[in-house]
DNA sequence: CTGTTAGCGCATTCAG
DNA sequence: CTGAATGCGCTAACAG
């Protein structure tokens, strides 16, 4: 006899999720649960018989550890929280795989999320992600620090990658825009012009802050002012830096330089002086000579004379997947935030014929 | 007298995580645990008091709700894994944020894993996706379908994006590749290419294959035939893709028309087309007429005469994902798996001057 | 409306 | 070397 449900009895109580357990396999390998528990966590202290017994049962249940139940016994989830500002980026792609990469390595899944530069999401985010146990928390943060207070984030360990947040001392990697953007702006100088334009993102974006610092700090050290009439900030999609740069061509006096703060502002600057060029001839715009933050696929065939400033998001992500599990691992156990900049490169295309 | 770990009496037992749980703030409000929870269910069947009381004690301890602890009760872990062949590609990454979006939108979270187009990889991801209970899988698949067994699986529903496995018969999202690659060559043999060369990647990846098929169909209904010469494949990458097209270009009969099957290959016959015009001079290069699979950021800048078939990645992401919810949520239960074709659309852009 | 009991699946005690 | 008891944090199921 071995009915279940078939006949009226008790409702045959369903386990929960209706797949093997360590007493089924514990059952069917005639031992103990713990036995199991333990050829599943190595097979130390365990005779090889028991130890092969067990494993054949593993096998015939087609049992597999429930890595929930572990981690509320364990403290410890495997989990690694990231929320980016937008994925679809192909910069913070880049930037994921590399976490990705890093956590894998050290046995951790990423749980990702799309803040959308949204606060108040990544807040949201940030707070489920704690609710899952993860382990610690990677951020492209959106600004400033109210949310992600010690409260909030308990002991889990965080790391920001790409922006810093004033007033959160934790670990922080960034790529060296003042460096950058100074260098490029000092290169353009040093080349002779005198009316560079800028083109960044709005100016709450940290890179953005910083990449005109540099612009600044270069034009102050040549001692050759900054025409403010041509800085335009506030650009964060290929269209409108276009538009913005349509706009500075057709000033009575044009720059003679662009200077793009990122690849969505070189990218419509490069835009801007060819459909101008398509539609008005060659000889009707101005020869323009560009430099942009970021590389980006095909700068190297840009119609238009490129400089870039390169550098490695994939670099940045393992950065700060290193920082942190070194914390986690307790390799690194000072209390204050490091800073990691990372190095960027210059890089000059030619142009046809 | 408040003493703990100070003296020598028992060690002080130290909770789990450290962090307050339900019966922490059911102490403070001077409820059970079971009101507690209710309250955090949406407090339906509380007394506003009550509940109003929880809520403030939920405040004082600064609790937050155990997901883990949960799903294990629920046998609801509000989890997705999702593996992709390379998480870098700009394509997938958009293809993620669809996923994610409507993940999101279904109070899911996900896991995302790097399959970097290995079998192996591939399986151990799922594996460990599956330990850690998600509710469902969304995959782009490396290959084949001998992981992916039922028992592995258990029930956990399963979508694939991009591309099919052969004798799974799951969720599967594609695009419409043999229609565009059959209407591309079909629109290049229209215009009177007789010679037109395929460009594409492993013929072992779907979406290759599925192209190279259009492509022969188009001739077939031509009544073309195919050069078999000229029918390149493998190239994964721009750099391949760039000197196999250079040794096209060498052929004593070169191709007149190219077509990308990805927007790698297309990228490469576009950089090896320019770098002989530049290096040789722009009449030692034949003129050559491109069209190309995907689109990407500046091909409307390209200096060779481009079409693409263009088609929308985050719609990719985001069909995958409404397919495995509806399974998810109970509205679609048929076993057989569904089969959705994204369309495609042409484009074509002008050449400068 | 509220509380008690019990157990999700696992692994850390502690006895044998 | 092995097993029994216990509880991680939470919430169904059942009383009251």
């Amino acid at each position: 006899m071995d009915e279940r449900a078939s006949t009226g009895g008790k409702p045959a109580r369903v386990r929960g999720s209706g797949r093997p357990t360590v007493v089924d396999v514990a059952k069917k390998a005639q031992v103990s649960p713990m036995t199991v528990s333990r050829v599943l966590s190595g097979g130390i202290n365990v005779r090889p018989e028991m130890r092969e017994r067990v494993e054949r049962a593993i096998v015939e249940t087609g049992y597999r550890r429930n890595q929930n139940a572990r981690s509320l016994r364990n403290q410890q989830s495997g989990l690694i929280g990231v929320t980016i500002t937008n994925i679809a980026n192909p910069y913070y792609a880049e930037m994921q795989r590399g976490i990705e990469e890093v956590a894998a390595a050290h046995s951790r899944r990423i749980l990702v999320g799309n803040s959308n530069e949204d606060t108040a999401l990544e807040a949201q985010l940030v707070g489920d992600f704690l609710g899952r146990q993860v382990e610690g928390l990677i951020l492209v943060p959106t600004g400033n620090a109210e949310h992600l207070t010690p409260e909030l984030l308990g002991d889990a360990p965080i790391a920001l990658a790409s922006r810093a947040i004033d007033g959160l001392d934790v670990d922080t990697v960034l790529i060296d825009d003042v460096g950058g953007a100074s260098a490029a702006t000092r290169q353009l100088l040093d080349e002779g012009h005198t009316r560079i334009a800028f083109l960044g993102n709005q100016v709450s974006v940290f890179t953005g802050r910083r990449r005109l610092k540099g612009f600044r700090q270069a034009h102050a050290e040549r001692g050759i002012p900054v025409v403010e009439e041509l800085v335009r900030v506030g650009q964060q999609d290929v269209s409108s830096a276009e538009t913005v740069m349509s706009e500075l061509l057709q000033l009575p006096e044009p720059p003679t330089a662009v200077f793009g703060a990122n690849n969505r502002n070189t990218i419509g600057a490069i835009r801007a002086i060819e459909r101008m060029r398509r539609s008005a001839g060659p000889e009707a715009v101005p020869d323009i000579r560009l430099f942009g933050f970021d590389s980006f696929e095909l700068a190297d065939l840009s119609p238009v004379r490129l400089s870039v400033v390169s550098h490695d998001p994939r670099e940045l992500g393992r950065q700060a997947a290193t920082m942190l599990f070194e914390r986690l691992d307790g390799d690194y156990v000072e209390a204050a935030g490091r800073l990691v900049e990372l190095p960027v490169e210059l890089h000059h295309y030619d142009l046809p014929r």
